[in-house]
This record gives C-alpha cells, sequence and structure tokens, in this order.
DNA sequence: ATACGAGCCTGGATGC
DNA sequence: TGCATCCAGGCTCGTA
C-alpha cells in the first residue's frame, strides 16, 4: 500500500510521537525487517538517542537522530503507529521503540517485503537512496519534464520507476493518468508540451489531496474509488473502465477518457 | 535502455 | 470443510 502520501503520513506520526523523545528501549520482535544490521548494533546505535525531525524521500522515511539515521521502507503492508507500550503488540508488529511510559512507535508490518536499514552517517544515506530519483512532490517542473522524457518506456512505467521519480506507486499512476488523460501505454519521450503540463499539475494535485488524506483515498470521484468494482465505471464519463496489465502491475485505465 | 518473469513474504479471496 | 491457486498498492535480480 504505502506510497508517498502514506509515508508522509509515518512521517508525521513519528514526529508527533517521537521527535524530541529519548529512544528508551528497543525491542525487534522479527529479525526478518533488519537489513544489514543486527539486533544488537540497532540497539547501541539507538538506545540513549533522540529523535530529530524526520525526513521522507519517496517512500523512504528517515528517523534522524543527530546520530545514525533509521531508514524505513514500508513495501506493501508496511506501517508506522504511536501506540502506549502496555498495549499488547499485535501480530505484525515487528519493531518496537518505546520513546516514553506513555509511548511506543511501532512498525507493523505484514509482508516483510522491506523493512529497516541503519545509516551510520550521511555517506550510507547517500548510498541507500542513491538510485532515487527527485520527490515527486517537490520537483519542479524542468526537472520533471527532463526525468520523463528522458525515457522512452510506457509513462505508467517510468512515472511508477523510482530511479526517475521518487514516491509514486501503482494507485497514484493511474489517478494520475486518469485526470491528465493519458493512456498508461503512451510513450514517455514522446508527450508534448501539453501533456507534460497536465501530468505535472495533476501529479501535484493527487498528492496534495493524498498528503493531506494520509494516503490515497478511495473516494468515489477518484478513480482509485473503483478499482476493486466487479465491474468499475469510470466517474467521469460513466464509460466502462478497463483492467489490463503495465510492467506486471494491475492497472486501471478509462478507454474513452483515456 | 527496456521488457519480462521470478522471487521475496503473508494472508485473503476464489474455485473445486 | 479442506485444499490448491491466484492475487495484492513494494522492489530486486536475472535474462532476453
Amino acid at each position: 500500500m504505502p506510497e508517498l502520501p502514506d509515508v508522509e503520513g509515518f512521517r508525521r506520526v513519528l514526529r508527533a510521537c517521537a521527535k524530541g523523545r529519548t529512544i528508551q528501549h528497543v525491542e525487534v520482535l522479527d529479525t526478518g525487517v533488519l537489513h544489514e544490521v543486527s539486533v544488537r548494533r540497532l540497539r547501541d546505535a539507538l538506545e540513549g538517542r533522540r529523535f530529530t525531525e524526520p525526513e521522507r524521500h519517496g517512500k523512504w522515511l528517515l528517523a534522524r537522530t543527530g546520530g545514525p539515521t533509521l531508514m524505513l521502507h514500508f513495501g506493501m503492508t508496511g506501517q508506522l503507529l504511536c501506540a502506549d507500550p502496555q498495549d499488547p503488540a499485535e501480530a505484525h508488529d515487528r519493531v518496537l521503540f518505546t520513546v516514553a511510559r506513555d509511548r511506543q512507535l511501532r512498525y507493523r508490518d505484514q509482508r516483510k517485503l522491506r523493512g529497516l536499514w541503519l545509516a551510520d552517517d550521511e555517506f550510507e544515506v547517500a548510498r541507500l537512496l542513491g538510485g532515487l530519483g527527485p520527490d515527486a512532490l517537490t520537483v519542479d517542473r524542468d526537472d520533471f519534464d527532463a526525468a520523463l522524457t528522458a525515457h522512452r518506456g510506457s509513462v505508467k512505467t517510468v512515472l511508477t520507476d523510482q530511479g526517475v521519480l521518487a514516491g509514486l506507486g501503482n494507485l497514484l499512476a493511474d489517478e494520475i493518468l486518469w485526470r491528465a488523460r493519458l493512456r498508461p501505454t503512451s510513450r514517455a519521450s514522446e508527450l508534448d508540451e501539453a501533456d507534460l503540463g497536465h501530468l505535472y499539475t495533476h501529479m501535484r494535485r493527487t498528492l496534495r489531496s493524498a498528503v493531506t488524506a494520509g494516503r490515497v483515498p478511495p473516494r468515489d470521484s477518484w478513480l482509485t474509488g473503483h478499482r476493486d468494482d466487479p465491474h468499475p465505471v469510470c466517474p467521469r464519463c460513466g464509460g466502462p473502465l478497463r483492467r489490463t496489465r503495465t510492467a506486471g502491475r494491475g492497472t486501471v485505465w478509462c478507454p474513452r477518457c483515456q
């Protein structure tokens, strides 16, 4: 699930729950989510440190501490929540960070497709984020145009390629393309000035709304609100939506509007 | 460079 | 009810 808006929501959770607080205890319930770091090193590095202002790039959340940086990626099923340490851990709670007597940050993830990394310094942070393109929420129009048109694949593939643009996932890409009235199979390199303008505008609008909501909202007026319907209908023109596969991912689009 | 499939992991829905 | 199969909004890797 988690795309840029969800991760931005997790960033807010982290800030509200733990910013300025000392990490008293790190408890790893499932080592399967740790990457390139042992339980021992994670605890030694973080316990006693204080969380500072968290950052986000694409779908990565950077939990800064003034020292090492905890890097979180949520895969398809991860989430971050603030709980009471007294509350029993749930089945998919993988790592718990107690930051106060009554506050505990929890990394919960059913499928464990991604997880947690620990960057000792900025070089490590840069290495982990190395292959990523500019963040979709802050990229300017020139960089957006340059990034997209440099690739010859289908526009949907390019939009969801984290190395081109960081943060857009399958749902957002479908939503943005539908709003911009572009077919997912259009070649990115062949988009004209007007297409790029629409894409950029709708990407920004869609992201802004979704970030406010903390996720891509399944509203009736959004394409996303209909992708799971048995016979999905376009909320704009009323025509039947089509389901196809682009780059191995389920794709929903309107053959009449797009 | 691009496309495609398999694989990582788990659970819910579907079909027999 | 039991069991197999497919599918899911993430990403990486190998091959063509």
